[in-house]
Order: C-alpha cells, then structure tokens, then sequence
DNA sequence: AGCACGCCGACT
DNA sequence: GTCGGCGTGCTC
C-alpha cells in the first residue's frame, strides 16, 4: 500500500498522480470503485472517464481510495474532463438525497450529469471580426458584409450568421478573410447568458406585495438557509413579489433558480422576467435542445448562467453559487417524480437550499398540507399576500345543487350553468368548463352482456379519444380502434359510451350553443408544448367563446376576458380513499375557480356537485381557507398520518402474478427490522392498478412515527433479501398517491 | 448498465 | 456434434 506521496504543494482536496482514489461512476455498482489518479493528479470532485471492464465510463472523484482491493488490478483514470470539478455541495446533496429516497447513489449522480457532451470539453467555433482596413477592390456584396459586422456591434457572429445577415454567399466573407479586412477566431461555443440587471425598476408594487417583497429581499440578503411559504391568492402578483428576492439575490452574486410545475408556464414567466430584468434568463426542461442543455449545465458551473428557469430537474444543476430557489405552484403533484428515481422536487429543493447556505421560497395560493404545517409550526417562515393584484376580485363560488337540476341522460351542464355560460356569450366573455378527464368517455360499455372494454395490459378500463377515433388505455398509453362487436360476447353495434369527457361535453356545449368557438384544452390534442402554447396564447387573446379544459387550465395561465367558470363534476377527486383526496379537490378547485375575473371584470365560480354538504365543497364555497387546513391537519394528526406522521409505499412488479405474491407475503413475514422502530407493515395487497404493462403489482405500505429512523430500517429490512429475478422492487418514501 | 460466462433445446 | 436462448455475475 505505497501510494507515492503527493507534493507538499498539493492544495487540499488534490490527489496527486499514483494516489489512490475512489471514483462513483454513473453504472448502478452500489459503491465507489478505487483508482489511480492520472498524470497530473486530480481534484476531488473532478470530473472523469474511467475504465470499466471494457469500457470508458463517466465519473466523479468521490474522495480518498477505500483501498481493501487487489492494488495490481487497480487500473488509472483515463482523464480528467475539462468542466468544472462537482463542489461539495453538491456530493452532500446527491448522498442526502440518495439516503433519503432509497435511491442508489449512482442514480442520484445520473441525475446530475444529464448533460450532452460532457466528455467533449470546451466546443469552440469560428467567430468574425473587423481585424483591418476596407479592401483594395471594395464590392456591393464586401460592403454589406462589413454594414451587417458593424451592426452585429461586437457580438461573436458566425460565418453562416453573417452570410445570411449580409445576404451574401460565404465565399465573399472568406475573400474579406483573405485581403485581411476581417479575421476569424475560435471561441468557446458556450457562452455566458445576458447579465439580468437587478436596479431595472420594477413594477410597482402594492404595499402587500412590498412587505412580503421586503421580507423575501432580507432573507436572500442574509446569505444563509432559509425557508419560506408565500401563500398569495390566485392573482395576487406572487411572481412579481419573489422577483424581488431573484433581484436581491444576484445582486449579491448568487444564482437563483426557479421551479415551475409546467413546461407551458415557462414562456409566460420568462416574459415577465425579461421586463423586470431586461434579459431572459437561462431554461432548463425536457424541451431544451442538446446545445442548450450544454451550454447551461457548462454556464451554471462556471457562473455564466444567474437565474435558471426550470422544471423539477434543473434541481441536479451544477450551480456554482445557489442563493435562491424558489418552488412556484409549491403543492403540485407533477413535483413528485414517479418513476425511475422517485423524489419530491418541493423537499428535494429545501435539502438543497439548506446545503447550499440558500434562502427557498415556496409559493401557491393552496400549499400543501405539508407546507402549511410547516409554516404554522414555525418551521417555515410564512408570507400572505391577502389581496387581488389591481382591480381584480376573488371570483363568488357558488354550487349547483345537481340534485335538484332537471338532468336529462347523458347530459352534464345542468341548466343552471347554461344559463350563466349564456348570460357570458352575450356579454362577449369567456366562460371555462373544468372537467378533469381526458377523452371522448372515460367508460365503453356493451349494451347486450355488461361488458367494459378494458385495456390488454393494465388492469383498467379504455377511454374512447373521438379526436383519436381510437380507445386509449391512460395507464401505459396503448390504443386500439373502437371495435363494431364487443370482445366479450360478439353482439354488433351494442357498445356505448358511458360517462365524460372533455370532448362529449364539447359535443354536448356545441349542441347548446350554435355559433360559440369553442376550444378544448387537454394535454394529449397537441402535439407539442409550442402548439399548445399557441393555442393558450390564442385563446387569452379571445379565439374562442368556451373554453372546455381538463387539470391544464387550472394552472397559472392567464386567461383575461374569462368571468365565469363551470366545474362539471365537483365530486370527482373526493372518491376513492386517497388520504389527499380532500387536499387534492380542495386546491384544485380553487385554483381552478382562481381563473375567472382576473382583469377589470368579476369573475364568477359555479360548482356542479351531488353533495353540497361535503366538508370540502363547503370549505370550497366559503373561502375560509385556514378552516379548511386546520380542520383537514386535525384529521391527519389524529389519525397519525403526514405530515405527523411518515408513510413509505413498497411496490412489487413482475410478470408472473404467483411470483409477486409469494414475495410480498416473504417480506411481510419478517418485518423485524421494521417493528424494531415502532413501525407497521401493511400488505401485501394487490396494487389499486393490479396490472400495468403486462406486470403484476402488489403494495405494502409501511406506517412510522415522524420521529422513526425509518429510511434505514427499511434498508435493513430489504437487505434480508434477494429479490427473485424478474421482480422489481420499487420503494416510495412519502408517497402521494397509491396507484 | 453492458458484457462476459455458462448451461439446456433445435438445427446441420 | 454445434448455434444460441437469456439467467447469473462482475466491473477498481
């Protein structure tokens, strides 16, 4: 074991050449493997290629060599890529999260090093400038080449760029390349993004908004960790309020990163931005091109990059100095990433924060029960802005009593909400039908047996998509056409819709009212997150009369001459027994209702429910929203659930149906480790989705107290055994829903 | 994750 | 007799 001594120059954290070294690569191994470090030493932290059986594979120096291993077989780092090493910061974060969720840490790292071309070092590109005198022989072409140099006013211009701004070939470039008039250069082909300019001033803010403006700007100044809620009404102008902690923080030279929920609410954020700050900031989401992503992963680390815009993903970004982050829409489930490695982005960004020495604001006009525990414990600090931005009003939400409403079959907008939706036509205003299903019907039904059409690898129904002309299975996405005769007994022409959609209630609005436009605003009818973007930008612009939309709309988007909002099904989410059913109906609805009357003109709520006097739907109705979460945190502390007390869901999947079960069973009968902590195990039992994709899948569900090591109890549980192949074991901790 | 090794069925 | 199915195991 003589690793040759480093030099006594050495600064810290570096391995010097020979020194042994433990690398995590990116391959699922469980653990870090030992090498030598390369001629030149290497950084802890530093980037690598590395050896790996036959192959070259990406990874991080983790730290010193664990050594224990045959040292003639230890074998070099390849090479020490040229980006920036990962701070320690950073391997905190992944080994927190990774203890957290359960998850590998190589699968952590994956996460971290989503970036093209990592390998590939600084890019670098031919850019053009003026380097001498006009040319002896001067042409139309030479002329307005040099016109379209000087416009570009020193910005680095590409030979194709100029060619197409002068409106010549490039060979005229290259002959001013020749005569020595301009020359070309390389440089770096990922260049910083525009400084944002902090002092722009803003827009004027209410005094709300500046106290809670004023709060959120000391605690960005402060310069360590903290947390806060900004609970504002829908239209309440939170953008504009945390926009000033974004400016606070780079004006003390820090980054900021902002999470949204959606894809589509980036363009509209990014508008803003560049008004407040006169620069758009860099984007970071499964739209972004290749270059791009390069560019900014290359950006943050090195500090080119000062405020990223960015889905649940951008969380994993290198950031060289992380001041801020800010969780718009905090209570979103599309923040809890389901498959592959299962993390919440809104406790992920907190764990981040607080490693980085970084102030983390969660804003939503309905947090999460989680959240607003947190902020009522103290935990959280927590800011209200109470009060509708201009002269916007909170909509009046009002129920439709559906029981008393003359409904006849197959029919879903009582008469009530026509008469509201026709009162709006003549008004010339829009009014949003919300129904929370995709599709034509969610339920295809054979009139002669009883049968459902359900999907051949899942176990769930089919949704007819008449836009389609095709039944959808929306477990895993496999579509087939509407058969003439049922599967089941072969009786033509007996199958029938039953049920919703978006695209019947269409059918149903276009019946009532001749002539209306009417839009419908559902994920799966565009092909694109730029087409739909168009199409939501249409529609603010007043394209259509009737807006039809599933949970999309309810959103953030900005719709200002809709007045009136019609929930069809009131009572959807409240079925079934998911522990967030009320929490889930309770935000959606407002939110929802949040949509209508956000300019000049009131905007008004109806509700179509069966059940006026559920304690959500009169929560709803109230507005008395502190109510609401005291009452529903009552709920929870009693029964002992979270946020009081902690949940991790085990999910079993396999093929063959007595294999899952017969391991589920195994697992429940030595749950020692578990009962060593004090927690219960429950299961198994098939899975409320038995089957998906052709896999089986049985749940077990285990209950701790919020004080229970419970992360590693189950670690100790499920080392006991080895999974039978072909049997995938999936651990949820914090699990939001239980399909 | 790959890519080897290794042990049982349909071909020349 | 061999080619090849993918189950199991290893990678510093």
């Amino acid at each position: 074991m003589t690793a040759p001594p480093e030099s006594p120059a050495a600064p810290p954290g570096h391995y010097g050449r020979g020194a042994l070294v433990a690398v995590l690569t990116t391959q699922p191994l469980a653990t870090t493997l030992d090498y030598l470090a390369p001629e030149g030493g290497c950084h802890l932290g530093a980037f690598v290629e590395v050896p790996l059986g036959p192959r070259q594979v990406l990874g991080v120096v983790w730290g010193p060599g664990k050594g224990g291993f045959d040292l003639a077989k230890v074998r070099p780092v390849t090479r020490v890529l040229d980006v920036p090493p990962m701070r320690a910061e950073m391997q905190a974060f992944l080994a927190r999260a990774a203890d957290y969720t359960l998850t590998p840490l190589p699968a952590m790292l994956r996460l971290a090093t989503r970036a093209p071309g990592l390998a590939g070092g600084a890019m670098m590109r031919k850019v053009y400038r003026r380097a001498g005198p006009e040319p002896a022989r001067m042409t139309e072409g030479r002329a307005r080449v040099l016109d379209a140099l000087d416009a570009f006013g020193g910005a680095a211009v590409t030979l194709s760029e100029l060619a197409e701004a002068a409106g010549v070939s490039p060979s005229v470039i290259k002959g001013l390349v020749k005569a020595g008039t301009i020359a070309g250069e390389d440089s770096p082909r990922d260049t910083p993004y525009p400084r944002l300019d902090p002092d722009r001033p803003g827009v004027a803010l209410t005094e709300d908004q500046e106290r809670a403006a004023e709060a959120l700007r000391q605690a960005a100044r402060a310069g360590g960790f903290s947390a806060t809620l900004l609970k504002g009404v829908t239209g309440s102008g939170k953008t504009e309020v945390y926009l000033e902690a974004v400016a606070e923080t780079l004006r003390a030279g820090r980054q900021a990163l902002v999470l949204l929920p959606e894809i589509a609410l980036t363009a509209e954020f990014i508008a803003r931005v560049e008004a407040r700050f006169g620069a758009r900031p860099a984007e970071w989401h499964s739209g972004v091109t290749m270059t791009e992503r390069r560019r900014l992963w290359r950006m943050v680390a090195e500090g080119g990059a000062e405020l990223v815009v960015g889905a649940r993903s951008a969380l994993f970004l290198p950031f060289r100095d992380l001041g801020l982050i800010v969780v718009d829409e905090e209570h979103d489930s599309s923040y809890k990433q389901e498959d592959g490695v299962i993390y919440n982005a809104r406790d992920m960004a907190v764990l981040r924060a607080s490693l980085a020495g970084a102030a983390v604001v969660l804003a939503s006009a309905t947090p999460s029960l989680e959240t607003w525990v947190n902020a009522q414990t103290g935990k959280y600090a927590r800011l209200d802005l109470t009060t509708r931005y201009g002269a916007a009003v909170m909509p009046a939400i009002s129920a439709i009593d559906m029981r008393s409403e003359d409904m006849p079959a197959a029919h879903w907008i009582s008469p009530s909400l026509a008469q509201a939706v026709g009162r709006r036509l003549e008004a010339g205003e829009q009014s949003l039908l919300f129904l929370n299903r995709r599709g034509y019907a969610p339920v295809t039904l054979c009139r002669a047996c009883g049968a459902q059409i359900g999907c051949d690898h899942c176990d769930a129904r089919m949704v007819e998509h008449r836009f389609l002309k095709r039944l959808m299975c929306h477990q895993c996405g496999a579509t087939k056409p509407v058969p003439s005769a049922c599967p089941s007994c072969g009786a033509e022409g007996r199958l029938a819709p039953v049920g919703p959609g978006v695209e019947r209630l269409a059918e149903e609005a276009a019946a009532l009212w001749h002539g209306a436009r009417i839009a419908i605003l559902s994920s799966d009818r565009f092909a694109s997150a730029r087409a739909l973007k168009a199409q939501i930008e249409a529609i603010a612009q007043g394209a259509a009369d009737i807006i039809i939309g599933t949970q999309l709309v309810a959103k953030g988007h900005n719709f200002p001459l809709l007045t009136l909002v019609g929930v069809i099904d009131a009572d959807l989410g409240l079925q079934g027994s998911d522990l967030r059913a009320a929490e889930r109906t309770f935000q959606l609805m407002r939110q929802v209702a949040g949509r209508a009357g956000r300019a000049e003109r009131p905007g008004e709520a109806l509700l179509q429910t069966f059940q006026p006097e559920h304690p959500v739907i009169r929560a709803i109705l109230s507005g008395e929203e502190e109510r609401f979460w005291q009452a529903e945190a009552e709920e929870r502390r009693a029964a002992g659930a979270p946020p009081f007390g902690r949940l991790a869901g085990i999910i079993l999947s396999s093929t063959d149906l007595a294999q899952v079960s017969d391991f589920g069973r195994e697992l429940a009968m030595m749950d020692a480790p578990l009962r060593a902590i004090g927690a219960r195990l429950f299961g198994p039992a098939p899975a409320p989705i038995a089957r998906i994709r052709g896999r089986h899948r049985v749940r077990l569900l285990i209950k701790a107290e919020k004080t229970a090591p419970l992360q590693a109890a189950i670690a100790r549980w499920l080392g006991q055994f080895r999974p039978p192949s072909g049997v995938r074991v999936t651990v949820d901790i914090d699990p939001q829903s239980f399909y």
